[in-house]
Parts: structure tokens; sequence; C-alpha cells
DNA sequence: TCGTGACGCACC
DNA sequence: AAACGGTGCGTCACGA
């Protein structure tokens, strides 16, 4: 622990002779871009650790920030978050971080992508401390953090503000971490598939441009936004009082509407996994259509309330003094890869209406863009398993879900969805649940497909086939992708999620590469958004498209940009 | 009071 | 023969 300002040269003597260092960070939370602040800066190796009281001074985050410069290389668990806090905090820009940076999440993610309640080891660093160095340091890490927040009366989340600098308990948590990423780069480096070795560069690559995005924002209309909640609020208030007036408190309480519905002699038939009343949007759907005013009631309250909590109300909550939103993009976090956003989950936004992404706007003389892969998952599927038929109808051009249709004898658009339920590994049920259709047509649906798509049929079996033996799938990418065996069905949509998410990533890597990062706002699985100067955006945009397509043996995953005005909703009009 | 599972619902 | 994949998050209800 650095106590005082004479141990700094102690602290930069061990920094020469220590090249290769861990890194994390203590914040009082986690917004780094609104009001948290950087409180300990902590560098380590495999047996020892300095602490930094950055909060105490500018000279302690001096010599955090010139470490951090000067280290040939960086070990983070996460590194995102905390190059962004250095970024943000102590002005160490991430293009002189993250180059250098391993980051043992990743690795981690390499290893086993699966998270802790699907048989994996997770990828915190406690989980994965107990997994590959000791259990019992683990426990006590955790259990640290937890004891010494009861001891202050406050909520673990709140301790990190709360806590005293000094506190001997909270040094020892904080100079355990870079110590403990340092010693998992160790045992995840040797335990990286061979297979998937070349995916570590890879990662970190797009991890870094996922970052760039997240430091660079999208700006939000807080007028609008303001002016939303006002509405969404008084149509949410009008609904439950509404639904109050027929005997419902709660239109929140699934249960209590159930209660109230069953009372009003509705007969509820759906149950939920653990057997009770099944009350959900279709089922309130279907009763308001059919005139019952209590469901209807319960329908808008909600969707009001929701609107307005998860978004609107969060948007307002999470921008920065600039009214930018720094959501978390999390490159590597399915266990197909596939990424997430959050805080707020903007890969969720309603896309039937134009009203919640109407919030986000392209920066002050820009429009929004949005550039996707056509039907790109189908397309994948084509070219991995190198089915005929498919393959000739997208080079063709031709309508694919027409072909599966004539094939079936059934409408195009249950033929769309049979294609569809196929990349997501439904089956006869699924589709009829989907279509309203007899069960005995689905089962002939998928058998039209089968023998329509031979080619994909045998792909299919094939990956069953290897799941079942090995236990996992590896991708054409080189990634591992544990299989559960009770459910090899799903093989086939994990390689084609996984692979449509490699070609995703290859895109960002290679805009990157062109200096279009500045433009790209979101990664949304198979699109991006991005805010482009009005007076080039139909070149940029035509240039984005040309970096995220790809050919994928033989097959064109091909790319639409699109160009709306300035608000993200003016594509969704 | 806090953490967690169940549930429902937003997306691709 | 049969098999619906992957997320995040708000609320309620419950148990420690």
């Amino acid at each position: 622990m650095v106590e005082h300002e004479e141990d700094l040269d102690s602290f930069a003597d061990w920094v020469k002779r220590n090249p290769v260092l861990g890194y994390d960070s203590e914040s009082t939370g986690l917004d780094t871009f609104s009001g948290d602040k950087l409180r300990l800066a902590q560098f380590g190796t495999h047996r020892e650790s300095w602490v930094l009281p950055a909060e105490r001074g500018e000279i302690y985050r001096w010599y955090a920030a010139r470490t951090l410069v000067y280290a040939e290389e960086l070990i983070c668990h996460n590194a995102t978050y905390d190059l962004l806090v250095a970024d943000k905090h102590l002005g160490v820009p991430l293009e002189s971080t993250y180059h250098k940076t391993t980051d043992t999440r990743i690795l981690s993610h390499l290893v086993d992508p699966r998270a802790a309640h699907e048989g994996g080891t997770g990828h915190g660093l406690e989980d994965l401390t107990s997994a590959y160095i000791d259990r019992a340091v683990a426990e006590e890490v955790k259990g640290s953090v937890r004891e010494m927040a009861k001891q202050l009366k406050v909520t673990k989340s709140a301790f990190f503000a709360a806590v005293d600098i000094d506190h001997p308990g909270f040094n020892l948590y904080a100079g355990m971490d870079p110590v403990l990423a340092s010693l998992l780069a160790r045992q995840l480096e040797k335990r990286v598939p061979a297979s998937a070795r070349r995916l570590i560069l890879y990662e970190h690559d797009v991890a870094r441009v996922c970052a760039l995005m997240e430091r660079k924002g999208f700006l939000v209309d807080v007028p609008y936004l303001e002016q939303l909640h006002e509405e969404l609020l008084e149509e949410q208030e009008f609904y439950e009082d509404q639904a109050a007036t027929l005997g419902l408190d709660n239109v929140n309480a699934p249960q209590q509407v159930a209660a109230a519905l069953m009372a009003s002699g509705v007969e509820i038939t759906g149950r939920t996994p653990t057997g009770k009343p099944r009350v959900d949007k279709r089922l309130l759907e279907q009763l308001a259509n059919d005139g019952h005013e209590l469901a209807a009631a319960v329908m808008k309250a909600k969707r009001a309330s929701k609107w307005r909590v998860s978004y609107v109300d969060a948007f307002l909550d999470l921008r920065d003094s600039d009214n930018r939103i720094h959501c978390g993009i999390h490159s590597l976090q399915a266990r197909t890869g596939r990424m997430s956003i959050t805080r707020p989950a903007l890969q969720t936004l309603p896309s039937g209406e134009h009203m919640i992404r109407s919030a986000f706007l392209a920066d002050a003389g820009e429009v929004i863009g949005s550039i996707d892969y056509a039907t790109m998952e189908l397309r994948v599927l084509a070219a991995l398993s190198g089915d005929r038929v498919m393959q000739e109808a997208f080079a063709s051009g031709a309508d694919l879900h027409q072909i599966t249709a004539d094939a079936a004898g059934v409408d195009r658009k249950v033929g769309k969805l049979s294609n569809f339920q196929r990349v997501y590994g439904g089956g006869a049920r699924a589709l009829a649940e989907a279509t309203g259709l007899p069960l005995g047509t689905c089962e002939s649906v998928g058998k039209a497909f089968d023998s329509t798509y031979t080619g994909v049929a045998a792909y299919s079996k094939r990956l069953q086939q290897q799941a079942r033996r090995d236990g996992y799938i590896t991708t054409v990418t080189g990634r591992r992708l544990p299989v559960d065996r009770s459910r090899a069905y799903s093989a086939l949509n994990y390689m084609i999620q996984s692979s449509s998410r490699d070609v995703l990533g290859r895109a960002l890597i290679s805009m990157d590469e062109a200096g279009l990062t500045p433009h790209l706002r979101l990664p949304v699985h198979d699109e991006v958004v991005a805010s482009l100067p009005k007076s080039q955006a139909e070149e940029i945009a035509a240039e984005i498209a040309a970096h995220m397509r790809m050919e994928l043996r033989g097959v064109d995953i091909a790319t639409d940009a699109e160009l709306g005005g300035r608000s993200w909703g003016s594509l969704y009009i």
C-alpha cells in the first residue's frame, strides 16, 4: 500500500523490474462516465502487488497513469472496464493501453464459454480463482467484501463508495485482484484449445473496438425523453386506476392478475413451468380482443410502466453530462460468443414502432445509418452446410421462404417460420406453437424441409453426432462450443449463431482498420448502427456495408445500408 | 434488508 | 423420434 508520497519511489523501482503487470482498479461504483470516481489503482505480478490511493491526489494518479503507459504488457480481468476507467479518470487513452493488454475474461471464454449455471466455471474473477487457483482463496476473497460491507452496515454495491481508503481488508482485497489476474492468465493461456489460440488476438481486437464504441456513447434527446416520461406515467396511472376499479391492485403481480381474471369468470388453461396459471401477453391480448376490460387495462398499464421504467427513465438516469449513454458492450458474452449490451439493454428496444428508438440521436450535423446483413443466419447455414438448394437460392436471388413453402405446400409465412425455427433448433411442436397449425401438418413441413435441403439435414446430423461424441463442437473459426449431450439438437443453432457472430466481429475489426470506428454506435447481432455526417452519409454507409459483407464458402453474406434522419427512430416509422 | 428464483417480455 | 437457440432486466414473492 502506497501510504505516503515517499513510498512512490519504491513503487516506481518495482515497476521498472516488472514489465508485465496485472492491473485492476476500484471505483465508487460502475458509472464510469457519470459520477463515479476512481478510488484505488492496483498493479501486481503473480506474487506481489502495489495499491495506489488514486483518489487521494494527483501525484498518485500520475504514477498510476505513467505505469499504465510504460508497462510493456498488462493483464486485466474485464479489461474494457478498468481501461475505460483509466481513460476517463487517469487520462490514459484506451489507444495506449488496449493493444498490450491480455484480458483473462476473454481467455476464460475461449477455454469454456459457459456461465456457472450452465455447467461452466463462469467468468467472474472469484469463479475463476475457485476453478483454477484455489477454492479457499476464492471463498475468502468473496466472503471478505460481504463481511466488510456487513460491518459498515452497507450493501455490497454501496461498500466500494463507503469504505475508508485505508481499510486494511479493502486494501488486501484490492491488492489480491491483480495478483489473481496474473495467476489466471498463466492458467488460462495453457487451457485455450489449440484450435482457438488464433482467436485470442482476434477477440482482444473485437473487444477493443467495442470499448471504443462504449467510450464514444450514443447521444439521447433529453427533452423528448422527459416528455415521454410524463405521457407514459399518465397512461400507466390511468389504466392502473381502471384496473383498480375492476378489483385488481397490482397489475405487475401475475398471480394477482390470474386471481382477478378467474374471479371474473375467465378460465386460464396455460400453466407456467412451476404449475401456476400462465398470465402472459398472448392471453391478455386474446381476452382484450374479446372485450374483457380488465385484461385490456392490465395490458396497457403494464406496457406503459415497462416502457417508462425500462427505457425512458433508464436512459435519463444513465446519461452522462453531455447527454450521451455509454452502455456496456460485452463483445464476448453468450456461450456462442454472441455480444450483449447492458445498462441499458440497447439490443432489445421495441422494434415494432419508433417511440423508444427516437430518443437516440445522431451527433449534430449527422444522420443515423443502419447497416445490416440480409437473412444472415440462413446464409451462414447455407455456407456451412454446403446445401446446394439453399446456396443456389441465395446465388440466384430466389425466394428461400417460398421454396420451403412450396416444398411443404404451405403459405410463404409458414415457410419462413419453418426456416427460422430450423435455425433455432425447433421441431414440429415449436412450429405448431408459432403458426397455430396442427402438429401433423408441422411434422410434414419438417419432413419436406429435410428432403428439400438434404445438405442441411446431413450437416445437422453430423454436428449432433460430434456433440454427443465429444460434448462440444468446433466452429470454423476454431471456437470450442460445449453442447449439452441431452440437447444435442442445439448444436446446429450454436454453430450458426456463433459463426454469425464471428462474421460481425471480423467486420468490426475491418471497419476499425479503415478508421470507421468513430461513426459506430452499436452492434446488434446482424446490424451496426452508426452516426454519419450528413454530406457523406451515403458514401460512408456504403463503405461500412462493404466492410461488413463477406463471402463465406462461396455464399454471399450480403449487407443492406439504410439511412434515416437525425433519430434512430426515424428508421422505424 | 438483501439476495435470489420465477415470471414475463423486449430483441436477434 | 423428437428436440425453440441466445440474451438483459423489472417486478413480485420468498427465505436467510
